[in-house]
DNA sequence: CGCGGGTGTTCCGTTTACGGAACGATGGCA
DNA sequence: TGCCATCGTTCCGTAAACGGAACACCCGCG
């Protein structure tokens, strides 16, 4: 299960140095506003520290960054043909949801296996040409569209126009 | 003992806990898995700690969910009756995408005036019954629904249902 | 040349997050 | 009923993240 997921914690720091001086900003004047002490600032950015939530937070607010910009590591489920980052999780009631970023090169396709019962899968494509659904019964959606299927029976996903499939994928897993 | 951990970290205990919960996980066994002192997650949960970034990634990694999952924050744009929370904003190609949560308690309604020309709204309905779209045509829709209009005429929200409506809200601005 | 204000890094004492162990509470099971 | 496993919390010594100060360095300016 561990994967190999690469220390999280190393991409901070960069990307802090990266977010500051992007804006020009000094790791004096970052650690003024921010309200930490340099040497905390230094070796958050160094990598040679494991910073609290705490910091993490105020160096955020600080730079007018969201927490998730300094922290956020795609964690991509790669497969075949369709890359799918994990956005958010929700936990509402009577069914979790999952909602993904997908995206598709231009031309390819991918079959997956069948979830649970119940489980559906909604899709809204921001770009391209998406088939996806059952495998014996399809659909097809262009931008702005949508598409809805069952995932409990063996289902696939194609780009099926000259160009990659960029969409947004919510997978509902009832209780 | 006041402790008083500024906004960021109050909201990661409780999410915490209710993702292992929702997954029927002990706190024990989420400690084990994590490689993590049952005493860290106690706090953890319990909001009396500060955590560290290695500490939420290891967390995050044994429940299975992105480390963003723990640490989003919202930035929340309230109405008369719908809260939305800025989830993503995608810039692909020929549109720019804005995805959001949307919340309606049970009975509320909104109206919102038109957006530019060529703009598209598409909910997903979590929980509740949504009727959404433009005021002289709108839809409903309930669990697992979907419904998509036009927004660049007066188009207005309500939660119909006896229950509060959670959606995800998609909004596309072509260029 | 100083000199003052800025940079980022390193040192150091205090604070605190960490894991391990002990704790009381709870829940089968014989 | 006792027994034992597991639950989540609390206690405590250690490791380390924290802020402040000292540091070397680099500029613009008189």
């Amino acid at each position: 299960m561990d994967a190999a997921l690469p220390d999280g914690a190393a991409h901070v720091g960069p990307r802090v140095r990266a977010l500051r001086s992007a804006q020009g900003m000094s790791l004096s004047e970052l650690a003024r506003r921010a309200g930490l002490g340099k040497a905390t600032l230094s070796g958050l950015e160094a990598g040679t520290r494991n910073p609290t939530l705490d910091t993490l937070h105020s160096v955020a607010a600080a730079l007018g960054v969201a927490l998730t910009a300094l922290v956020s590591e795609s964690t991509r489920i790669q497969g075949a043909a369709v890359a799918m980052d994990l956005l958010r999780v929700f936990d509402d009631g009577p069914a979790t949801y999952e909602l993904y970023r997908m995206r598709i090169p231009a031309g390819a396709a991918q079959t997956s296996p069948p979830h649970h019962a119940g489980v559906t899968e909604h899709a809204t494509v921001f770009a391209g040409e998406l088939r996806a659904g059952a495998l014996d019964a399809p659909g097809t959606a262009g931008p702005g569209g949508y598409l809805e299927w069952t995932a409990d029976t063996p289902h696939g996903y194609a780009a099926i126009g000259g160009q990659d499939v960029h969409a947004s994928l919510l997978i509902r897993y009832p209780r």
